[in-house]
DNA sequence: AGTATTCGGTAGCCATAGCTACCAAAAATG
DNA sequence: CATTTTTGGTAGCTATGGCTACCGAATACT
């Protein structure tokens, strides 16, 4: 029934050293919904209740805070094999934290929450790799949080700017490269106004830290954009 | 040895659900270090290699970022039983991802690594129930995350106060309470600077919304305070 | 292909909050 | 108890970045 999907839950961080057969099995007991989703519809919503865990099947989806304003803040793109929610469900607290759009025509299964922490007769011997699995994958999120943290706390877009570019560089590997993201995106990304953003890009330009056309970036002078962090 | 620690130990979130007999064989096998810090001594340091867990067992410390120009990003206060270092032990980095400084003299207890991830033979039975503790420790801590995330993505002083103050008051259940911290520590925790702090703080006084006297706050209109948010 | 929509850069205005400096009261220190 | 340090409020100046509005180019839609 899930066979088409096996290849990406065996890269869901939930799934990590569980073999394909086992899966499929584990998959069988623990009840999974599939369900689908328009490109712009929304998957969760902040504040509602649940009882699940999310992990995204295809597509690709944007993980957001909105605030009472209308405000935008961008958390996280997600990809195939992402999981959402996970860290509500641990918690013991059922409400979603974050807001979850789907960017493009995603799928999505659900796996209800009882039965990940439910002690099931089939399930068991997994559950425990399950449960690790998870330790694993929600310090990883808290250690991205903090960094996500490092980011607002910067009062200065100059240094917001070049250490998101840096982050990018140092993922990538070269120092010309293409943004994973729309400018609007980007800007709800840092928390900054897009405008302002545009303004300061074009000053780094001007200055010759960079260079930039639409999504393709060149870091020209990393040793003095890291001088501009802070 | 431990014994003078157990009463704390008992609260830890680490070791919820464990019996203090059992907690004690666990001290002996897990091996953990004791030591003492001064008054605005360094407990850990962000970005130092480290090799263990912390649990403050007396004393009070303040969970700090702090960028290279110096600004201090106040992330949390530790009480005693309150752990750190947990998420990176977990997400297998072992670099410090916050600085722990001693707010007044403090004792610490560090567990190595090693002790609590690996399979040693007596602690083998009590090993999955600390995963298990963990996960839901590190899964609340992604959700103070968020909220801490919320403040820092406000773009003005008084929605940060507002949420601030609402949540304080949220927490105590009156709407007169004591501030947990010194306007400098606030300043530091909601990312403001503390003049710009102080003079909002007077503004929503003169307008009839809040009354203090230094740590001493009295909210006299919540719902307009909550109108004020965003 | 032709229209609609999104995207991204630009300009100008202005409110906000940062910063330095100062001072008085409170608290810690010895 | 005297003195040093910390704490917190105040004032004034200024830089920063938010916001609205606009426009051309690119992209999506039908």
């Amino acid at each position: 029934m899930f066979a088409k999907f096996l290849p990406v839950l065996m890269r869901t961080s939930l799934f990590r050293d569980i073999a394909s057969d086992d899966l499929n099995t584990m998959l069988n007991c623990l009840q999974p919904k599939l369900r689908k989703f328009k490109k712009n519809s929304y998957i969760a919503t902040a504040g509602d209740h649940f009882e699940s865990l999310g992990i995204l099947l295809s597509g690709q989806a944007s993980l957001i805070k909105e605030n009472a304003a209308g405000d935008r803040l961008m958390m996280a793109i997600l990809k195939p094999g992402d999981i959402f929610g996970e860290s509500a469900v641990f918690s013991g607290n059922s409400v979603w934290p974050a807001t979850v759009v789907a960017q493009e025509a995603c799928q999505v299964m659900f796996l209800p929450k009882q039965k990940i922490l439910g002690e099931c007769a089939n399930l068991c011997s997994w559950h425990h790799t399950i449960i690790e699995n998870m330790l694993k994958d929600v310090s990883d999120k808290v250690l991205r949080l903090n960094q996500k943290i490092e980011y607002l706390s910067m009062k200065s877009m100059r240094g917001k700017l070049s250490s998101f570019l840096l982050e990018q560089y140092k993922m990538i590997g070269q120092p010309e490269f293409l943004l994973p993201m729309k400018r609007n995106e980007m800007a709800d990304f840092l928390n900054v106004s897009r405008p302002s953003m545009s303004r300061e890009l074009c000053r780094m330009r001007d200055e010759g830290v960079i260079d930039f056309d639409r999504s393709s970036i060149q870091i020209k002078d990393v040793d003095l954009l890291k001088s501009m962090v802070e």
